[in-house]
RNA sequence: GCAGGAGUAGCGAAGUGGUCAAACGCGCGGGACUCAAAAUCCCGUCUCUUAGUGAGUUCGGAGGUUCGAAUCCUCUCUCCUGCACCA
C-alpha cells in the first residue's frame, strides 16, 4: 500500500539528516561499536567486583536459523535496556545468553531436509548469535551455553542420577498421546485438537513406561513459596491453580468385599450418594465389571481412549455404563450401583467418585441421563427444585443424626465420624501430577539408565557420564535412538552381563530447569557449577520472559532449584526473585511467528533507520508488558528523536549549565529512573525527550548537559550514543559510564510553572492572531500587559515570543504609566496571564 | 464453564476520585525555509462560540454511589490470554 513511500525512505534515511560535516552511517557505527564491545569484552563480569551483583536474565531461546522478528527484538531490548541501566547504575550485572538447542524442531528439520540435528542446531546458533549482536545486546558472551552440548547435558544426567538416588526420579506406566499412523509419541502440543500435527490422524491414549520426576512431593512448598517472590499475580495464580491444592475427605466404600477409597470435598453430602462412578480409564475397571456388562464396558473404554478435542470438550457429553457391581455405603450400608464414566479422571483422587446428583451439577446430569435416583440432603433458603441440583449452603436433611447441622460444619463432623469408625480420613489432594520427562525422541539428553535382565533398572555410574548421544542413527525411524546398536547394547554396570540402554531422552524442560545456574560457572568440568560462584550471582534478580511458560518452565525451574537445595547444591530455594512478562507482538490479529508467516524482521527496520531506532521505537510505542499490534507507522517519530540528539551535538559549547537546565535535568532524571525501574519505558523516553527539547531551546548547550543526555538515552540507543560520546571527545565506553545521580536541590518547580505560563501566553497570542486574521485583519505587533512582579521573568522571554509568534512583541507592566494600550487590555491581565493587544 | 487482562480522540498510547478536553508519538491541516520537493522547524488538531473568553458533549453500553467519576459499585456487550468435566 505504502510501498512507494517505504522504498524511497532508505536513500535519505541511511544517513542522518545532518549538516555536511557530521554524517552518521548507522550501519557503520552499529558494526563499529558491536565489534568494540566484543573486542574489549565490555560486558564481561567477574565475581571479584566490589560492586553489588545484579543478575538480569531473559528466557533462553530455541535457536532458529531465521532472523529475529519484532517480537524477539522487543523481548531482548526490554532486558538489554534494563541490564544497561543497572550496569550504569553501579551494579555488577550478569547478563548472559544461551541456547535451548535440544528439541523437536531440530529433529523435524533433519527428517525433512536431511540435516543432522547437531549441524542444524550449531549453524542456527551461529546465525542467531549474529542477530543478537546486531541488536546491540550487552550480553557477556563468555558465559554462553547450549543445552545440546555434552558439557552441558552431562550435568542433566548427573542430576538425574541424584534425583534417582533420592527416589525423586522413577519409572511407571502412564497414558500418553500416541499416533498409530506415525507410530510415535506426541507431545501435548503436537496432539492439539486430538489430531496428529503431522499426518492429521486421530491421536489415542496409550499406556507406556515413562520416567517421572516427583514434583508432587514439592507441591506444598511450590505453593507456599509463591509468597516469597515478586512475580505478576497472574502467573502466581496460574501456578496456584495448577498445583490445585484441595482439602477433603477420603471415604472408604466397599465393592466386592474390598475397600475402595474415594476422595471428596463434600463429605457433608455423603447421605446423598445414590451411585458411584469409576473412571472409564481406571486401570482396575475390569476387575469390578461383571460378566454381563463386560462387552458394554469394553466399548466404553475404547471410546474414551481418544484424546478429547476442544469441541468435544465443550459439549461435555457425559457417557457411562453400569459395571454390574454395587458399592456398600459406609454409613447407611445401602447398596448403590457402580457405573463407569468418561467424565471421571483416572489420575485425580482415586479415580472414582461418589455421586451425589442432588448437589453436584455433573452427577446431576449423569443421573438424569441414566435415570438414576436423586436424593436431596441439604435444604437451603432457595427451595431446591427437582429440575436442577442444589449447590448452595444449607442445613442437612435426610442425614440421620446429622440432620439440621449447617453443611459447612457437617463436613468436619462427618469426617470425624468416619475417622473414628475407620471408614475415612481427612486428606489433601493436588491437581498437579508428577512431571513426565521421558521423550521417545532422539534430540535430547539420553537418560542415563540401563536395563539388565538380572539386576533390573541400573543407573549409569557417574564416572561414565556423559552418556553421549550417538550421531549415526537412522532418522527415518520414529525414535532414531532405537536404531543405534552400539548405543543400545551395553554391559550391565553391576553384573557386566548383557544389558540394554534406555532409549528415552529427557524433555527440554529439564535443560531449562537449571541453565541459569550454569551461566554462573559455565566452564566447570568437574561439577555442574561451583557453589560459591552460584551463591554470588543467584538468585536471578530480574527474569524476563513470556507468560506462556507460567506452569511449565517457571514451575519446573522452581521445583528443580528446591531439589538442588535439599541435595545441598545451592543455598536458596527460589530461582527468580522478580519476574517480568513481556507482552506479545501481534500482527494481523495473530501472534507474530514464523510459522504463521506474519513476521516483520529486525532487518526491515534496522536497514532503513538503524537498530537504535527499532529499539527506541519498540520501547516507546507501548508498555513492554502490554501486548501490541505491530505497525511501523510511527517509527519515524523515534527516528526523529535520534536525529535530534545527533543534531544537537553541533550546539555544544564550553559553558556552564544554568539553573533552569539543571532543574530540568534533575526533574526528568528522577522520573526516568523511576520509570525504567518499573519497566515503564514509554514514559522514561518521554521524560528523556522533554530534556532533549529543553536543550534544543538553548542557544549553547553545555557539554555536561549533552553528556547527561547521551547517558539517559544510552540504554535505549546504545550505538548512536556511544558514537556521539566518542565524537565529543571521550575515550571511555559510555555503556560503562556512571549514571548521573539526582540532585533534588537543583529542582526548582518555578521554572516549570513559568514555562507553562509562557507556553500558554504564546498559545493565547496565536489564538488571537487567528481570530483576527479570520476576520480579515492582520497583526504585526503584540503588546503584553503583565503583573508588575512578573515583568522581569516574562520580559526575558521577549525574543522567544517573537520567534514563536512572528510578531513584534512589547511587554509592559500593567502599572506602567507610559504604556501603549489603546483598548485597555491591561485590565484583562491576571497573574500568569497577561493582557494582550494586537495591531 | 472458571480464572486473569483489555475496551479512551483518525490510529497507537497515557491517565485509575477533583488540577482532564485528556501527556507523548503517528497521521492530518496551516505556516516558515526552498525555484520546487524532501528533510527540518513553528502553530493547530472533540463541537459550538469568542480578540486570548465562555459553553457543551466525550473515555464500549446501561444504571448507581459521590458535592465531584474515564477513574468506585452493579448489570451488560465485545476482544484477548490461560485452564479445562479436579469430585
Amino acid at each position: 500500500m505504502k510501498k512507494s513511500e517505504k522504498q524511497e525512505k532508505p536513500e535519505n534515511a541511511k544517513k542522518s539528516e545532518n549538516s555536511e560535516n557530521q554524517e552518521l552511517d548507522f550501519a557503520k557505527i552499529e558494526k563499529k561499536w558491536q565489534d568494540k564491545w566484543e573486542k574489549f569484552q565490555t560486558f564481561k563480569v567477574e565475581e571479584s567486583s566490589k560492586k553489588k551483583k545484579y543478575y538480569v536474565l531473559e528466557m533462553y531461546p530455541y535457536p532458529s536459523a531465521s532472523f529475529l522478528h519484532m517480537g524477539h527484538v522487543r523481548n531482548y531490548t526490554i532486558g538489554d535496556t534494563y541490564a544497561r541501566f543497572k550496569r550504569m547504575n553501579g551494579f555488577n550485572v550478569l547478563y548472559p545468553m544461551g541456547y535451548d538447542s535440544f528439541g523437536l524442531p531440530a529433529e523435524t528439520a533433519s527428517k525433512k531436509e536431511g540435516i543432522h540435528p547437531k549441524k542444524y542446531a550449531e549453524s542456527s546458533i551461529k546465525k542467531i548469535s549474529e542477530y543478537f549482536k546486531a541488536l546491540g545486546t550487552s550480553y557477556d558472551w563468555s558465559r554462553t551455553l547450549a543445552s545440546h552440548e555434552p558439557e552441558y547435558y552431562k550435568w542433566n544426567q548427573y542430576f538425574f542420577l541424584k534425583l534417582f538416588e533420592k527416589g525423586l526420579a522413577y519409572r511407571k506406566k502412564a497414558p500418553i498421546n500416541w499416533c498409530e499412523n506415525c507410530a510415535s509419541v506426541l507431545a501435548n502440543e503436537e496432539a492439539e485438537g486430538g489430531e496428529c500435527w503431522r499426518c492429521g490422524k486421530e491421536v489415542v491414549k496409550k499406556d507406556l513406561e515413562q520416567w517421572f520426576f516427583k514434583i508432587t512431593d514439592y507441591a506444598d512448598r511450590l505453593l507456599e513459596d509463591l509468597e516469597k517472590i515478586d512475580w505478576p499475580d497472574k502467573i502466581k495464580t496460574m501456578q496456584r491453580n495448577w498445583i490445585g491444592k484441595s482439602h477433603g475427605t477420603e471415604i472408604l466404600f466397599e465393592i466386592n468385599k474390598e475397600k475402595w477409597p474415594v476422595f471428596t470435598t463434600r463429605p457433608d453430602t455423603v447421605f446423598g450418594v445414590t451411585f458411584m462412578v469409576i473412571s472409564s480409564q481406571h486401570p482396575r475397571l475390569l476387575e469390578i465389571t461383571t460378566k454381563d456388562q463386560k462387552k458394554e464396558i469394553e466399548k466404553l473404554i475404547e471410546k474414551s481412549k481418544k484424546a478429547k478435542t476442544s469441541e468435544e470438550m465443550e459439549k461435555l457429553e457425559k457417557v457411562g455404563v453400569f459395571t454390574g457391581s454395587y458399592a456398600v455405603h459406609p454409613i447407611t450400608g445401602e447398596k448403590v450401583p457402580v457405573w463407569a464414566g468418561n467424565f471421571v479422571l483416572a489420575d485425580y483422587g482415586s479415580g472414582m467418585v461418589m455421586a451425589v446428583p442432588a448437589h453436584d451439577a455433573r452427577d446431576f446430569d449423569f443421573a438424569k441421563k441414566y435415570k438414576l435416583p436423586i436424593k436431596f440432603v441439604i435444604e437451603g433458603k432457595t427451595k431446591s427444585k427437582e429440575s436442577e441440583p442444589y449447590l448452595e449452603k444449607g442445613k442437612l436433611i435426610n442425614s440421620k443424626e446429622f440432620n439440621g447441622i449447617d453443611n459447612e460444619q457437617a463436613k468436619q463432623e462427618i469426617t470425624e465420624f468416619l475417622s473414628k469408625k475407620k471408614l475415612g480420613k481427612k486428606v489433601v489432594n493436588y491437581k498437579i501430577r508428577d512431571w513426565l520427562i521421558s521423550r521417545q525422541r532422539y534430540w535430547g539428553t539420553p537418560i542415563p539408565m540401563v536395563y539388565c535382565d538380572k539386576c533390573g533398572i541400573v543407573p549409569v555410574p557417574e564416572k561414565d557420564l556423559p552418556v553421549l548421544l550417538p550421531e549415526k542413527v537412522d532418522f527415518k525411524s520414529s525414535n532414531p535412538l532405537t536404531t543405534s546398536k552400539e548405543f543400545i547394547e551395553v554391559k550391565c554396570p553391576k553384573c557386566k552381563s548383557k544389558a540394554r540402554r534406555e532409549t528415552d531422552t529427557m524433555g527440554g524442560f529439564v535443560d531449562s530447569s537449571w541453565y541459569f545456574l550454569r551461566y554462573c560457572d559455565n566452564k566447570n568440568k568437574d561439577k555442574p557449577f561451583d557453589k560459591k560462584r552460584v551463591d554470588y550471582w543467584m538468585p536471578v534478580d530480574q527474569y524476563i520472559g513470556g507468560a506462556e511458560h507460567a506452569v511449565m518452565h517457571l514451575l519446573y525451574a522452581r521445583f528443580f532449584v528446591k531439589v538442588l537445595k535439599d541435595l545441598g547444591y545451592v543455598n536458596f530455594d527460589e530461582p527468580f526473585s522478580k519476574l517480568f512478562n513481556q507482552g506479545i507482538v501481534y500482527k494481523d490479529g495473530a501472534k507474530m511467528s514464523k510459522s504463521k508467516g506474519n513476521v516483520v524482521y529486525q532487518t526491515e527496520i534496522s536497514e532503513k533507520y538503524g537498530i537504535d531506532t527499532a529499539r527506541l521505537f519498540l520501547m516507546f510505542v507501548s508498555s513492554p508488558d502490554k501486548q501490541m499490534e505491530w505497525s511501523d507507522s510511527g517509527v519515524e517519530g523515534s527516528y526523529r528523536i535520534i536525529n535530534r540528539i545527533i543534531k544537537l551535538s553541533q550546539k555544544i559549547k564550553k559553558c556552564k549549565q544554568d539553573a533552569k537546565t539543571e532543574s530540568k535535568f534533575n526533574l526528568n532524571l528522577k522520573k526516568i529512573i523511576e520509570f525504567i525501574e518499573s519497566f515503564d519505558y514509554p514514559k522514561a523516553i518521554i521524560s528523556s525527550t522533554n530534556y532533549l527539547e529543553h536543550l534544543e531551546s538553548l542557544e549553547e548547550v553545555p557539554k555536561e548537559s549533552y553528556e547527561n543526555l547521551l547517558k539517559i538515552f544510552s540504554p535505549f540507543c546504545p550505538h548512536v550514543t556511544e558514537e556521539l560520546w566518542e565524537r565529543i571527545g571521550n575515550k571511555s565506553f559510555l555503556s560503562l559510564e556512571q549514571w548521573p545521580a539526582v540532585d533534588e536541590s537543583k529542582i526548582n518547580e518555578n521554572f516549570e510553572k513559568q514555562e507553562q505560563a509562557i507556553e500558554k501566553i504564546i498559545s493565547d497570542i496565536n489564538q488571537v492572531v487567528k481570530i483576527v486574521s479570520d476576520k480579515g485583519n492582520s497583526a504585526s505587533k503584540a503588546y503584553l500587559y503583565v503583573m508588575p512582579n512578573e515583568k522581569d521573568w516574562i520580559s526575558k522571554e521577549t525574543e522567544f515570543f517573537k520567534e514563536k509568534t512572528g510578531l513584534d512583541v512589547k511587554i509592559f507592566a500593567v502599572n506602567d504609566k507610559d504604556k501603549y494600550d489603546p483598548e485597555e487590555k491591561s485590565k484583562k491581565a491576571k497573574p500568569g496571564k497577561p493582557g494582550i493587544y494586537l495591531e
